[in-house]
DNA sequence: CAGTGAGCGAGCTTCCGCTTGACTT
């Protein structure tokens, strides 16, 4: 922490140097601390108390933006967080009284009652609070949620903004305070009630209807829509293929490449156009130098640096939003939960001087970049180094890579344009109209290339296959040999599933979501089965090659894997139900566009235009009898497929969405005798065959006796597994072992593998009860007491913990029960 | 939470956005 203060100071002192304006600046700062003054003459108690004289407390929502606003401030300033929202709507069904005007009710959430004291008794003291929260419509809220958790009365409040966090900024904003805008604060509750509002009633339709422990909401439901809908299309395509033709030619002793402008649909046509090829004569009839020009990406928001993280380093979104926290703590860059492209003042002087010292004067280029993502807030500045000159941090890898990719791009967004020149060729036959095309790209000038290019995401075919660089000297009329004529089958790709990236991109175009909400959608619609990350391993698939090499015609047939992927997000079974079933009966909200269109409502609220409740009363009136209706007429959705009837006794066979996750079924629901097994994580309803679904039922198996005990194979919730004598091991695929073809002697093996591995982790056995015991887990050793696992404090040495000891820490651990997730039976 | 899947009825699940640590077997 000492290290941020340094580094801010040092920023500090550099604008001093290089700006004009710093005589401005300090008589600012000095009539500040009269305003101070005087301002808290003002106040009642002021003469009383002189020991709170002066005082003035300033809450903004980050602890690490509290740090460097107060090196800013001074002493008379004392600078803390909020740490986010501090209060919420109560949970449970009641927080919100539909029939009296929507009236929310709102709590202190537990984990901010230690905050909010803390704050409290500090504005107690103190003359003057400054709220500086974001300045967007939930800093608003926050603020008015602080004016009521602290008792603050408006006269003891000011209110001030600013969307960088630098020494001007901050001056500027506290010589210019105003009041809590009601407005944009009725907006905010408009927009959270009707999330409560929608999760609340949406999701019980679901438990009721489909699945227990299901949930929907404005954001959530939408997200999983459009994987869903992603998914449908690439279920319905179709791939067809064409021979596409490239040419090598040579002049001079150089080769290069042109493709024709034509694909062929079969193997014939292909072979009759390369037969004319054999007498052609090939000239070049056009040829067409053009400069070009390429612009540098913005800088980084949220979602750019989320998707840029993905592509270039591999990161899923949580990944990367946590390496930036580290890095947005250490103060090395500046907040990373923003929508804005915006520098600040000082960040473009500083990228300038980078610029200018490192790569020259002509590679400097101040540009200013607008937001186009629909509902941003631009509350904070982009992500960038807080200090530019520090071209690289050290230490932890992963935090090393992405600063560099954050410096990089800064840097690039203010550099010069990247200039090429472009070469078109146009290569005709005297025998056929058709005609080949040549591309040739230089770079005049590299500009902002020299440091940074943004990712591409792969998205279908590569329709392009040339490469782009120089071409030999070529002339208009020149005529060619070729060296060999390619015809390849290509195939049509289907679009491409989702990324996590790539799916944050679709997102924020929507407008839907918010940054501070875009990594943790992304693991709530997984943790919910609505999505998970796919592993295909593709398929082998034959394409056609005609070559013809000096007059001389082959034709081959070869061999690609197609297909392979992995960690894409696919919509699960129960995804694709919930969906279908929440599109039919709730269009409205599962609209793309419902996010936009009630945010413009959001936007006449808090510009005074609209009454927050009545709005709210709007939508919730014709959304809440569409509820209704559908608790009381729809029918049940499970999915239900009907594979077929059985090869043996001619019982239905059918696949569903069952209590606990999709399964196949037996003989009809009037059968007394109906058979229920569960699909294989990577089986689904829609895909499933009849000979699979009967394969499941082969489980569980037995596959003999060991030590006068039954050995079974089976799969279940965690997978395939064996038991034996009540205890399990996991199969593991990656060992070649499945749980239907497994032997008695490999299923034996494997149970003695798992014996030696537990009695590896044995540290301590006791006498007195077998069955508590001190192990060696993934933290570190731990105490084993039956069912119950308990920590072992850090200064106890694991081996010599004595009975009495265990008995101990086993019941105070009982006595204080952490809160776990996980609810009892 | 590693054998479930009917139906009953108890009591429970659930939203989005703003922030960090605490905690995990």
């Amino acid at each position: 922490m000492s290290l941020v203060y340094h580094q801010e100071l040092l920023e500090y002192e550099e604008y001093y140097l290089v700006n004009s304006d710093s005589l401005v600046l300090i008589c600012t700062f000095l009539r500040l601390c009269i305003v101070a003054l005087q301002c808290s003459k003002v106040g009642p108690q002021a003469s009383i108390n002189k020991r709170s004289f002066m005082k003035n407390l300033v809450i903004v929502e980050s602890p690490a933006k509290a740090k460097t606003i107060e090196s800013y401030l001074g002493k008379d300033f004392i600078v803390k967080s909020s740490y986010g929202h501090v209060r919420d709507l109560v949970s449970g069904n009641k927080a919100i009284d539909v029939d009296n005007a929507f009236q929310p009710t709102y709590e202190v959430t537990e984990d901010k009652k230690k905050v909010v004291a803390e704050l409290k008794k500090l504005a107690k003291n103190a003359e003057m609070v400054w709220l500086a929260t974001d300045e967007d419509r939930e800093g608003e809220a926050i603020s008015w949620h602080l004016m009521e958790a602290l008792k603050l009365t408006d006269d003891k409040i000011k209110r001030i903004v600013f969307s960088e966090i630098t020494k001007p900024a901050i001056l500027k904003a506290i010589e210019n305070p105003r009041k809590v805008d009601y407005n944009l604060v009725n907006a905010q509750q408009a927009r959270r009630v009707l999330d409560r509002l929608v999760g609340f009633e949406l999701s019980p339709v679901l438990w009721k209807k489909v699945k227990p422990s299901l949930s929907a909401g404005r954001v959530q439901s939408v997200t999983v829509r459009i994987l869903v809908e992603r998914e449908r299309e690439i279920l319905g395509f179709t791939s067809t293929s064409s021979y596409r033709v490239v040419a090598e030619f040579t002049t001079d002793g150089k080769k290069f490449k042109a493709q024709l402008g034509k694909r062929f649909d079969s193997q014939k046509e292909a072979e009759v156009f390369l037969k004319k090829c054999q007498t052609a004569n090939f000239s070049i009839d056009k040829l067409e130098k053009k400069p070009a020009k390429k612009s540098p990406a913005a800088p980084f928001t949220t979602s750019t640096l989320q998707q840029e993280a993905g592509r270039k380093l591999g990161y899923p979104v949580g990944v990367t939003m946590s390496i930036a926290q580290k890095l947005y703590e250490s103060g090395k860059i500046t907040y990373m939960r923003t929508d804005s492209v915006n520098l600040s003042d000082t960040a473009l002087e500083a990228a300038e001087r980078e610029i200018r010292s490192s790569y020259g004067d002509k590679f400097s280029k101040r540009k200013s970049y607008s937001t186009k993502s629909k509902g941003a807030q631009e509350a904070h500045e982009a992500i960038r180094p807080t200090d530019m000159s520090l071209h690289s941090v050290k230490g932890d890898s992963s935090q090393t890579k992405l600063y560099d990719l954050i410096w990089k791009r800064t840097l690039a967004s203010q550099m010069s344009d990247a200039e090429f020149e472009r070469t078109n060729v146009g290569i005709s036959l005297d025998n056929t109209d058709e005609r080949f095309t040549a591309k040739g790209e230089i770079i005049t000038f590299e500009g902002f290339l020299k440091v940074y290019l943004e990712g591409t995401d792969e998205d279908g075919e590569v329709e392009d296959e040339l490469t782009k660089d120089s071409l030999p000297a070529l002339t208009k009329g020149q005529i060619l040999d070729y060296a060999e004529i390619n015809a390849t089958e290509r195939f049509t790709q289907h679009p491409a599933r989702y990324t996590e990236a790539s799916l944050v991109k679709k997102l924020e175009e929507l407008g839907i979501g918010r940054p501070s909400t875009y990594a943790p959608t992304i693991s709530t619609i997984q943790k919910r089965g609505y999505a998970h990350k796919d592993e295909r391993d593709g398929t082998k698939r034959e394409y056609g090659k005609l070559t013809l090499v000096k007059d001389h015609l082959e034709t081959e047939k070869l061999s690609e894997i197609t297909g392979r992927e992995k960690g894409k997000l696919q919509p699960t079974d129960i995804g694709m139900v919930v969906n279908d079933f929440l599109v039919e009966h709730f269009e409205n909200v599962l609209d793309f566009g419902f996010t936009a269109s009630v945010e413009k409502e959001f936007d006449d609220i808090a510009n005074g235009l609209k009454e927050w409740n009545k709005m709210i009363n709007e939508f919730y009136s014709p959304f809440h009898k569409d509820v209704e209706d559908t608790l009381e007429n729809s029918e049940r959705a499970s999915g239900e497929r009907i594979l077929g009837n059985h090869p043996e006794n001619g019982k239905v066979i059918l696949v569903r969405i069952g209590r606990y996750g999709p399964m196949a079924q037996i003989g009809d629901a009037e059968d007394e005798e109906k058979k229920f097994a569960s699909l294989l994580k990577d089986q689904s309803i829609g895909t499933i065959t009849i000979e699979q679904a009967l394969d499941l039922f082969k489980l569980p198996r037995q596959l003999g006796q060991f030590e006068d005990k039954v050995v079974t194979a089976a799969i279940g919730r965690f997978g395939p597994y064996i038991r034996h004598d009540g205890k399990f091991v996991s199969i593991k695929e990656v060992d070649g072992d499945d749980p239907f073809t497994i032997t008695l002697e490999r299923g034996v093996e494997l149970v003695k593998e798992k014996r030696e591995a537990d009695a590896k982790k044995m540290i301590k056995t006791f006498a007195e009860d077998e069955n508590v015991s001190v192990q060696e887990g993934r933290w570190g050793p731990y105490i084993k007491f039956g069912k119950q696992n308990v920590k072992i404090p850090k200064d106890i040495e694991a081996r010599d913990l004595t009975w009495d000891e265990v008995k101990a820490l086993t019941e105070e651990a009982a006595k204080n029960p952490t809160k776990k997730r996980g609810k009892k039976k």
